[in-house]
DNA sequence: TATTGTTATACTCTATAACTATA
DNA sequence: TATAGTTATAGAGTATAACAATA
């Protein structure tokens, strides 16, 4: 994937199709960090091939199987999303037969969230495939640099966050 | 912001509040890549304060800025989306008085893209806000480092967009 | 009174497909 | 036939507020 000439085209028609100019976004961090997300997020996708499972799905699942009888309210604070978001997403779940919900005994109101064998045979399958995709991020990024790179990017969640 | 304890509290009515294990998560770049743009987004958000003005308008905006007369067509490619997502946004900014819409005069289906000088003038007030924000991520990533972050988030993009 | 989870509602962003007007 | 942009439509994801059950 070379790199096109990119001379500055001075044509009274516009930029050219691909020959767009940046500006001042090509300095934003912020600015990469959409496009990288947004790559990496396809590129899961297309690998884990279920349009069902997203990355999204597959982050619940994971938090679920690590913290089983973990509550709603808590995986929505895990996970920085409303409760309310949560319903449909876990209805899904559940009826795919991959999550159980139970009443918590302690307090009534609440649901204990938990795998079934099923959905942990899934998320097996699915984190083998994560895994594979990483193995391409950590390609691109270095395998030395991974780690420190992934420092940086926990920090700017915990400061910004 | 000191980490937690973090031991772990085999108490059995399931993880506390806060200390949720992220398991394989915590090794995945895409995992840690999605929580650090949705940080990035939510302090860029605050700081530029205009509910209406998100990262994505910003975009839009200074690529139309740097690439005078450009197509919505162009521009839909460049910004990696559809162009029937542009015409919404793009009649929102129109209807705003920051960007002017006008036929091309060689091919009258295009569209050519302008700010309009009230654009001009928001587009460097945001740039400036901006900017502040991307100095907080600078300060975060440790200035020295950011070329070799954005370097690596481009390579992401391009190798896996 | 406060909290857990659900529901109703609304908003944004996105894509696909069909359409128009030009080419 | 092909392309630029619009419109209609649909789906996912999100949030807020009001609600029922429980604490």
């Amino acid at each position: 994937m070379a790199k096109r000439p990119a001379e500055p085209t001075a044509k009274a028609e516009g930029p050219a199709d691909d020959a767009v100019r940046l500006g001042p976004l090509s300095n934003l961090v912020g600015f990469h960090l959409r496009i990288a997300q947004e790559a990496s997020f396809r590129a899961f996708a297309a690998r884990v091939g279920d349009p069902n499972l997203k990355p999204r799905r597959f982050a619940i699942l994971t938090l679920i199987s690590e913290n089983p009888g973990l509550t709603q309210t808590a995986l929505g604070r895990a996970s920085g999303r409303d409760k309310s978001t949560l319903t449909p997403a876990l209805d899904d779940l559940v009826k795919r037969g991959l999550v159980k919900r139970d009443r918590a005994a302690n307090d009534r109101r609440s649901y204990t969230l938990n795998l079934t064998q099923a959905g942990e045979a899934l998320l097996a399958e699915l984190t083998a495939r994560a895994a594979e995709h990483d193995a391409e991020l950590d390609r691109i990024v270095g395998p030395e640099q991974k780690a420190e790179f992934i420092r940086m990017l926990r920090r700017i969640a915990m400061t910004l966050g």
